[in-house]
DNA sequence: GGTGAAAAGTCGCCCAT
DNA sequence: ATGGGCGACTTTTCACC
């Protein structure tokens, strides 16, 4: 991982649509190494993959929610099964377990408040070990981005 | 936006490495067609982009922060201030305008606590307008991904 | 809205340096 | 390690149903 890689990181961040033969050009190689070292970040597992964004608005998800909470115990095979549990649903997109007064933070994706009720009522609060769920609406998204400084 | 549209978001979202042919096979489309809907469906704006996702770790990132944001004034200038200011950081990778006690939550990058330290002093709680900030390290990312259900 | 062929362009991989 | 060249494959366009 030289300069040269990283740049390369950069422009594949910034502008994904470059093609092997442009970011070579830009950073003063030709495609055969550009294209090598890019492969050697994704062998290694710097570039993890691409995929595609697609807007949630414009598929009927306008509204995000972060959904702090709690377990009541905090056992091993409790922490697993809320584990699985969380991944196994679609409309929650981030999920991290965390430091301080809340044990999981989760990004909910839905259609709207009201359907945000039916989600917490009848998925969230059932998920497994959960003792109490503090729900905060995002009003914008101000940023979201996969940019990494590089 | 048909079945069929949704079907081919679905399978670009879980496979995105598949071709055009062959999502058209899948759905039952030659791939001309297909190719028409994608096309469609970018102009449109339901599919945003595509991006590469570099692993944070490997390259020195090891820990993410959630950062709880509640400003001193809530005037039109300081929340334009801020929010450009948070935009211009790059160790900020998320950003949510929200309801409840907090005004903001952001996500951070870091390579440490200790680097946190830093950025928090030097930089967020310089942001303008900012009154309070309240800091929760993720112990680790379960899931964080930009599949929507469609 | 659909098909199929053909063009343009990119990638992936050989070899030589 | 880099650069050149070439075949294979994908995307994109086109004519037509």
């Amino acid at each position: 991982m030289d300069e040269t890689s990283r740049r390369i990181l950069r422009l594949l961040q910034k502008e994904p649509e470059l093609t092997v033969a442009e970011i070579g050009q830009r950073v003063g190689l030709s495609h055969t190494p550009c294209w090598r070292r890019i492969k050697e970040m994704e062998k290694l597992g710097i570039i993890r993959d691409r995929v595609i964004r697609i807007d949630p608005k414009m598929v009927g998800y306008d509204v995000s929610v972060f959904c702090f909470v709690r377990l009541k115990q905090h056992d091993e095979e409790t922490l697993l099964e809320f584990e699985r549990a969380v991944r196994a649903m679609p409309e929650v997109v981030q999920c991290y377990s965390m430091t301080g007064e809340h044990d999981y933070v989760l990004r909910v994706l839905t259609s709207s408040v009201r359907q945000y009720e039916e989600i917490l009522k009848k998925a969230l609060l059932k998920l497994p070990g959960v003792g109490f769920v503090n729900s905060s609406f995002a009003l914008d998204e101000l940023k979201n981005t996969l940019e990494v400084p590089v």
